[in-house]
DNA sequence: GTCTATATCCAGATAGAC
DNA sequence: GTCTATCTGGATATAGAC
C-alpha cells in the first residue's frame, strides 16, 4: 500500500521536525550534557520510548543539529559570496543580516548558539568534532577572500586578511554569546562601528 | 594543639587549591554538566570522597569559580581604570594584556572560559546566575567609563559608548571562543584592528 | 584526613502491550 | 506508530574503616 506507506514517511519527517527544532532550543540554552532526553521528548510532545524510534540517542540528534547548523551558515557565506555587489557591501551586507538574524531571536539565532556550545565544549561526540573540525574553515575562507578583493580594489583596510576574517566571525560569536545572557533586551550594536576594522572611511 | 590545628589549617587550603585548579581546567573545556565529579577526583589526586569533605556539591565548585572569575575580572577593570594614563592607552592596554593572557594558556584564559560556559548554559546553579547577574555588568561599565572619557578628550570616537563597550567585551569573549576551538595554533589577531573600532586614527 | 565500599538516585535505553 | 513499564548503568553522595 504506498498510499499508507507515503503517509508514514510524512508523519516521520514531521515528527523528525518537531524533535530536531525541540532539541535545537534545548541544546541552545544548555548545552549537549544538560539537556536530558526526557525534557527532549516532553518539548517534542511525544513519549520518551518514541524518541527512541526517530534517533538512536541523544547524540546523534545533537550531531544531526551541528550539521544542519553548519550546512546552514556556509551555504550562507558561498550565497553571500555569490552576490553580485562590491566586497565591501558583502562583508557589511553578510554582518546586517546576522545581527538581524540575532535579534528577532528565531531558530537562526538557536542554531549560532549550538555552535557556540559544540566549539566551546570538549565533551561531544567526535562526528560533530568532526564536522566542526572540517566545516567551521569555511566560513573564515569565505570572509577573507571577499576582503582581499576589497584590498585590491581599495575599499577595504591592508591589515592582515586572516585576522580581519577572524575577528569578523569571533564578533559574530561573541555577540551571539552576548545574547544569551540577555535574551531580552539585546539590541544589535551599531553596525558601522563593526565595520571601521574593515572598511577604508570615505 | 595549636600546631596541629595551624597544619591542618594549611592542608585543607592546599586541597582546595588543588581542587579548585583541576575543576577550573576541566569545567572551562567540558562546562558544568559533562565535568563529572570522578574527574575532578581524579585530577586533583584524591579521592572521590575526600572531596565531599572539602566541597558538598560539584556545583559549588563551580559556583566559588565563577564568583573569583569575575572578581579577577573586575578587579583588573578596576586597576585599569586607575591607571595613570590618557583613556585611550588604557583601551589598547586593557586589550592587549587579554590578548596576551589568552595566548600563554594559563589559567587566565580558563577563567574567561569557564565565564563563557556559565553565560552560555541556563542550566547553571541559582547561586552562579545571581552573581553572573551582578558582576557582569562591572567590566562593561568601565570600559564604558573610560570610552567616554577618551571621547572628551577627543581620542575615542563619537560612536554610542555602550555599543562599543559591548563590542569591546564581545569581541573578547569571540576570541576566547576561539583560541578553545584552536587551542594550540592560536595567534592572537593584531590588536590595531580591534582598536580601529575605538581609537581615532592619528 | 583519607581511603574503599556502598547506597541512592536519575538518566539513557529497551521491551512489550495497544 | 505510540505509549507505559522496566532494565541497566553511571554519577552523586554517604558510611565506615584506617
Amino acid at each position: 500500500m504506498p498510499r499508507n506507506k507515503e503517509l508514514n514517511e510524512k508523519i516521520k519527517d514531521e515528527r523528525r521536525e518537531q524533535i530536531l527544532l525541540a532539541s535545537l532550543e534545548l541544546f541552545a540554552s544548555k548545552g549537549l550534557s544538560a539537556t536530558k532526553i526526557t525534557h527532549i521528548a516532553q518539548k517534542s510532545g511525544i513519549s520518551q520510548g518514541l524518541l527512541y524510534h526517530y534517533y538512536s540517542s541523544k547524540e546523534e540528534i545533537f550531531t544531526d543539529l551541528v550539521k544542519t547548523a553548519f550546512e546552514r551558515l556556509n551555504m550562507a557565506c558561498k550565497y553571500l559570496y555569490n552576490l553580485d555587489v562590491p566586497p565591501q557591501k558583502k562583508i557589511r551586507y553578510g554582518m546586517e543580516s546576522i545581527l538581524e538574524n540575532l535579534a528577532v531571536s528565531d531558530s537562526s539565532a538557536n542554531y549560532h548558539l549550538l555552535i557556540a556550545h559544540a566549539s566551546l565544549s570538549e565533551d561531544i561526540p567526535v562526528e560533530a568534532k568532526a564536522i566542526i573540525q572540517k566545516e567551521n574553515q569555511v566560513p573564515y575562507d569565505i570572509i577573507e577572500k571577499i576582503l582581499r578583493e576589497g584590498q585590491k580594489e581599495g575599499t577595504i583596510k591592508k591589515h592582515d586578511a586572516k585576522d580581519m576574517a577572524v575577528l569578523y566571525w569571533t564578533t559574530v560569536k561573541g555577540l551571539a554569546m552576548h545574547k544569551a545572557v540577555h535574551p531580552r533586551k539585546f539590541v544589535p550594536p551599531d553596525i558601522n562601528i563593526l565595520m571601521s576594522m574593515f572598511l577604508i572611511d570615505q
